[in-house]
DNA sequence: TTGTAGGCGTTATCAC
DNA sequence: GTGATAACGCCTACAA
């Protein structure tokens, strides 16, 4: 069913037919009800590939995303698809992986697809092969990147302090009278190194050296968090306190130090980042710090639609991380 | 960038443009050679949506889901989008909650988007009002169903025995010695009900009466599944494990138990479905019946790219389920 | 108030 | 080997 199998059956023309579909003014009201009726019926629908063509929109954003199954992306894209759809878009996500090939392709991706515009989750897309494809082929519609930054006149960031979050969080850990402590980096994403920076800046006010600090880094699996854990534990028997990257590992490391008899919080304390739903999961539940990353995708559809709809907006914004302390610290 | 730029740059008609950009045969070496060169020096993109317009077909699937955040619906979906992608498909996938209107709605989007077959994900959409809306829109496209079917000519599922699964479930309870069981039914689809009639039959076999059984209801929510647990205890002190219909609400009945100072798996075991990452975080580790959704994913892909390409395949298939039993037995 | 014609970027079918 | 030309389904001046 095609406006021209209407328009034949109403006994109109094709415009006539597309004028009613799309609600256009300056049709009779007798023939917007005949071809109402007819549309119905026949239960047409409009082809949004061919609308897409002429109207050079294709009412699709595209949502780059390394991997979805990470709790806390899996929320960022649940709630861009469900802003975006009240808007009537439709969210093409595509899982990146973190190798910078797969992510230029999956670039390549929605240029052929011409979305009208894209979002970046995660620092991890902060790098300079992301930047060449956007520049080459999509750098003229908006995109927006969540929890990093990239230097293009097309392209807005929305940031999260994760810097400050976990300076803070080495604070609250001093408050708690553990002062020994150890930080795990996930994989080395911006955003990463900018919570490792917060946690050496803590610690230097704490009155550490900074070559003497306990720096690990660790995949965020189940399996990795527990082996890191131990080795930490072999290294540093006198840990007081583990600041995780992300939340997976964290919770891990509290079944390992459960296992080995140590007691969580009193021996050591263990803080995770990302405030998922883990966090309420693990026993002692995790206290974490709360990159507000729901807000951000909010934030993030939120200036996406602007700049769709030609409202300006600025070029970064910030949000402010808080921590959620549970019974970890 | 068009074929016909190319085509103008190259003093070549489209047609050949268009020939080289497919790879097709019958093309001159040194001219191939030359467009080639052109293309890639003002990096062309081939404008899918214009190809879908005149090839009639979009190369899109659309996946529908409840809620993409429930543990195990992220993996279903990072599976098939995965699977898709690897054969040059997109996914758009929709998140449509509960009810009827907005999964048709949602159908009705994907009738628009002119996709080339549909995977519904879980047996929520296995009911009358996603019926009519295949029907009536989507009559001539491949869809797969998982872990439920819809009796139409185009539709084929995947299906997983949980009710032999749950039945399972008691029984091993059973073997551990506990055999005053509840059962909690998360939301009423079809999967779940037939959860309940596997635990039903289970404890018919252990000598109980069809109208004594503990039978509860319960949203799939830590709160709720703390809550539902409170409630048990109160109104059966003496029972003796507890069989979820899904995981989340498993783990947290685990914490209100150790919470309650009532040992687990000694006094009361818990057993929850989908054998999800929760089960792994929550301590005492989760004992949960795996109903091979991962499987299901990959089944359900496979099936519509045969679908798509032409292949045949039987109108359902069953997996089978198994218990992972972790430390909550 | 309605119809005609042109075009959006491709691909496929003929000719040449 | 290559080039016109006609679709694909829709929208939008411009004309009537």
């Amino acid at each position: 069913m095609t406006i021209y199998d209407i328009a034949k059956l109403a006994g109109v023309s094709a415009s006539t037919v597309s004028r009613v579909v799309n609600n256009k003014p300056g049709i009779k009201e007798e023939t917007r009800r005949q071809v109402l009726a007819l549309l119905e019926q026949h239960d047409y629908s409009p082809n949004e590939t061919a609308r897409g063509l002429v109207m050079k929109a294709s009412r699709m954003i595209g949502i780059l995303i390394a991997d979805i199954r990470y709790a806390h992306h899996v929320d960022i894209a649940y709630y861009i698809e469900e802003e975006m759809g009240k808007h009537g878009y439709c969210s093409l996500i595509l899982n990146t992986g973190l190798t910078d090939d797969k992510k230029v392709q999956a670039i390549k991706v929605l240029e052929q697809r011409r979305v009208d515009g894209i979002i970046l989750v995660g620092s991890t897309f902060q790098c300079e092969a992301v930047k060449k494809a956007l520049e080459t082929g999509l750098s003229k519609i908006p995109v927006v990147i969540t929890n990093g930054y990239v230097e293009l006149p097309n392209v807005k960031g929305v940031l999260v302090d994760e810097r400050d979050g976990v300076e803070n969080c080495v604070k609250l850990m001093a408050e708690r009278g553990h002062k020994k402590l150890a930080f795990i980096l996930p994989n080395q994403t911006p955003s990463n190194l900018s919570k490792q920076k917060g946690f050496i800046s803590g610690m230097m006010d704490l009155g550490w050296n900074r070559e003497d600090m306990w720096l690990y880094d660790c995949p965020t699996t189940l399996e990795d968090g527990y082996r890191i854990t131990e080795q930490i534990l072999e290294e540093h028997p006198d840990v007081e306190g583990l600041i995780f990257g992300e939340d997976l590992s964290a919770v891990s490391a509290i079944r390992a130090l459960t296992d080995k008899r140590i007691k969580v919080p009193k021996q050591v304390a263990v803080i995770g980042v990302d405030n998922s739903k883990y966090c309420d999961i693990c026993y002692p539940k995790l206290t974490s710090l709360n990159n507000k990353l729901v807000e951000m995708s909010l934030e993030a559809a939120r200036i996406l639609l602007d700049s769709l709809e030609g409202r300006e907006n600025p070029d970064k914004i910030m949000l402010f991380s808080n921590i959620v302390e549970r019974e970890s610290t």
